[in-house]
DNA sequence: GGTTTCACTTGATAATAGTCAAGCGTCGCG
DNA sequence: CGCGACGCTTGACTATTATCAAGTGAAACC
């Protein structure tokens, strides 16, 4: 790895309470991938060889069983993904593609658990990681099991909304497909609940949105600090 | 707390690899609670004030939002829950009621926090005991996800069927209701689904289970690793 | 410029699951 | 014994979501 990148890779916040020795430790033996769209970076049921940290790009965690396939979940900068596995060597259980080019930390298995070992604060890190990611889980199971699919993409809505400055409006970061998956309902239904949401005067023109009645929307999608918290 | 008591909390598979020191302070604090059958020992979105341990007992846990509710969990002796929220002082995703009598060990949220700061070996037992419970929120959201309700169910009959002797044949742990809630279908589908397992050759009487022809169930099932994998 | 491709939409239909209502059987209790 | 409560089942109906098929429109490519 180059020593620019590896700059780079001494910030990410995942390293952050962790002891400098460790970080370096693991970052040796770790490099930088780059991943064109598309391609699929690491297969449910395989052993857990890296610990894999997006540095740039977007990937999808999906998860295929018989002829259906479902999206787990999307992660961005800054995320680590499948830290579970790595740390107690257990196959994985989500697949993961690049939705666009990336570029990827893998860090071997083997020094993220000699360095979960050996310190403490990176044990914590660790920890609080995992934790939120089990809260995220939960959520997103009640998400799918308490809420129909015009609820949760009025939810979806929202809080996209409200993390991109609230102006009420914004495009699609994403094909809808994408949406459709992570949303877990088939793209057709995607298409009608767009159509439903014209009686809440939220207005889809190709991948733009508006929302032009934030509290009509609101009233429909009831959010709940217990599945939509983000920080929380 | 008796010294009986404590003598027996000692033992919990949570506190191995903790230093005594550890385990004391975090008992000092405790309390050992019993909750008849059918009490709310904790409620979504409060703050976490204790660590639960059933130390005896079933406790369900579920959530509950607009005029529906759904069960995510079932937790045995030995289990701890809303770990993820005490650690890092949440408010609960989850609430928690007693399915039969049961004894749980509450353990003041500051003890744990101040351990988990204070005894790396502790802070290393909470970041498995966070990895398994992640790895197995993710497996439910598959198991939600990708099969149909009768697959769910027959794949539940097969696990359970594993883990309790493997003889095809066994008695309903808890209430139709509770297995259908677990299942995440109202019970009279829970009813039709059994009807329908009657041409696989399951046959259902009352609170108990043969399962005649387990190729034939295996075959409906089509059981997954990396969703209804235990150990795993 | 014309054609192809692909994302998206729309319509028709089917599978899956939830709701409401009625009925059955068992258990506990007066 | 008779009563009621309750868990469970069954039937009829509805709601939700998926699937298949056809069509539109826009960007991409030759």
């Amino acid at each position: 790895m180059r020593s620019l990148d590896l700059e780079e890779m001494r910030c990410i916040p995942f390293f952050r309470s962790v002891e400098p020795d460790q970080v370096e430790a693991m970052l040796r033996g770790a490099f930088l991938q780059r991943f064109p769209a598309h391609v699929e970076l690491i297969h449910t049921g395989e052993p857990a060889d890296f610990l894999h940290v997006v540095v740039e790009g977007t990937v999808e965690m999906f998860s295929v069983h018989r002829d259906r396939e479902t999206t787990l979940g999307v992660s961005g900068p800054g995320d680590s993904f499948i830290l579970a596995a790595v740390l107690f060597d257990r196959p994985y259980l989500q697949s993961a593609r690049a939705l666009v080019a990336s570029r990827i930390l893998m860090v071997p298995a083997d020094s993220v658990r000699h360095a979960f070992a050996a310190d403490a604060g990176f044990a914590r890190a660790v920890a609080e990681n995992l934790a939120l990611a089990y809260r995220g889980a939960i959520k997103e199971l009640k998400n799918q099991k308490l809420r129909s699919g015009l609820e949760r993409l009025a939810n979806w809505l929202l809080t996209y909304d409200a993390e991109h400055g609230s102006r009420g409006q914004f495009d699609f970061p994403f094909d809808k497909k994408v949406l459709a998956a992570r949303l877990g309902m088939a793209p057709e239904v995607l298409s009608r609940s767009f159509a439903a949401l014209g009686a809440y005067h939220v207005v889809v023109q190709g991948p733009s949105v508006v929302i032009q009645d934030m509290a009509a929307l609101r009233k429909l999608a009831q959010p709940c600090a217990t599945i939509d918290g983000t920080g929380l």
